[in-house]
DNA sequence: GTATTTTAAGATAAAAGGGTCTCATAAACT
DNA sequence: AGTTTATGAGACCCTTTTATCTTAAAATAC
């Protein structure tokens, strides 16, 4: 798998806050239901994106999780780096260890290639790019249902 | 990872053999030894490829695995697909069970792009190719050591 | 035919990732 | 102040992957 299952509930789950209103919180629990992920493990995975400091959180009633910058701010890379680390933009392809220019792996220089389209995917697309068109064609965040059945409450 | 480990090691062993005479076979123990694998894993890995045709062993003194087909008619592709399946060249990148063109989730047009040209370079790159690039370059298929070390007997 | 060298196949064990559960802490409302 | 609603942090279990160990089977050489 490319992503971890932590990184891929990240990423729905940071698509699901960027196309509510930015000001709001949204409990967790709220979340979880909707994007039938597990409350708790849902829960660590935020965790992780608010210390990086791509989520805030607010305690108490009417408490929850919000964006902490603009959905347009947000490039799916910080995710993927937030939770998976670099690896998958770093690592040798054949699994040697401090693959690069001055040691490589018969596999380098073509890996090396690919991985960087993978890595320019990434970072050039934002959280509210995806929204949009996820809003426009009523495409899926979930295994069923469109886009707006994450809205109705 | 993208590849699993069974994936990257049986992507290793594919080249020491297109690396070596062709109609000679090499008795698993060598291999495990010198691209430092476990023995008993690396057997079931290349008991794997032998089932597919793409290597094929040989019992007794003397026996051992060799490629069934010329090193630039196995394609990396082969033994990706053979070993990790087509799961990293079909799966949807936020996870979602049957994301395609009539159902898809935001991100998958990206997607598509970015895992069609992973799919091209292990497409298009064979075991030949890579043996020629690490013999001129000396390059590494193991922890440490270059090409050459594999060879001395 | 028997010993030897090899692959083949299965059971088993260790490690990592994924997922669940419980308790503690913080903040807001009454 | 106390209750409620929420996050935060830890221990714990399950499943998959990775790796090891043991035994069986095949083929060659003598």
């Amino acid at each position: 798998m490319l992503l971890s299952k932590s990184c891929v509930y990240g990423l729905r789950a940071s698509l699901y806050l960027a196309a509510r209103e930015q000001g709001e919180f949204v409990p967790i629990r709220k979340m979880s239901d909707k994007l039938e992920i597990s409350f708790h493990f849902l829960t660590k995975i935020l965790q992780q994106l608010t210390a990086e400091g791509i989520l805030e959180s607010f305690k108490g009633p009417n408490g929850g999780i919000r964006l902490k910058r603009t959905g347009s701010d947000v490039q799916l890379l910080d995710i993927v780096l937030a939770i998976d680390g670099s690896q998958l933009l770093t690592e040798c392809a054949l699994g040697l260890p401090g693959c690069g220019l001055k040691n490589p792996c018969p596999l380098h220089d073509k890996w090396a290639e690919t991985r960087d389209s993978i890595h320019e995917m990434l970072e050039k697309t934002n959280l509210t790019e995806l929204v949009h068109k996820g809003k426009a064609e009523n495409l899926r965040l979930t295994t069923e249902g469109g886009f707006d059945i994450l809205f109705d409450d």
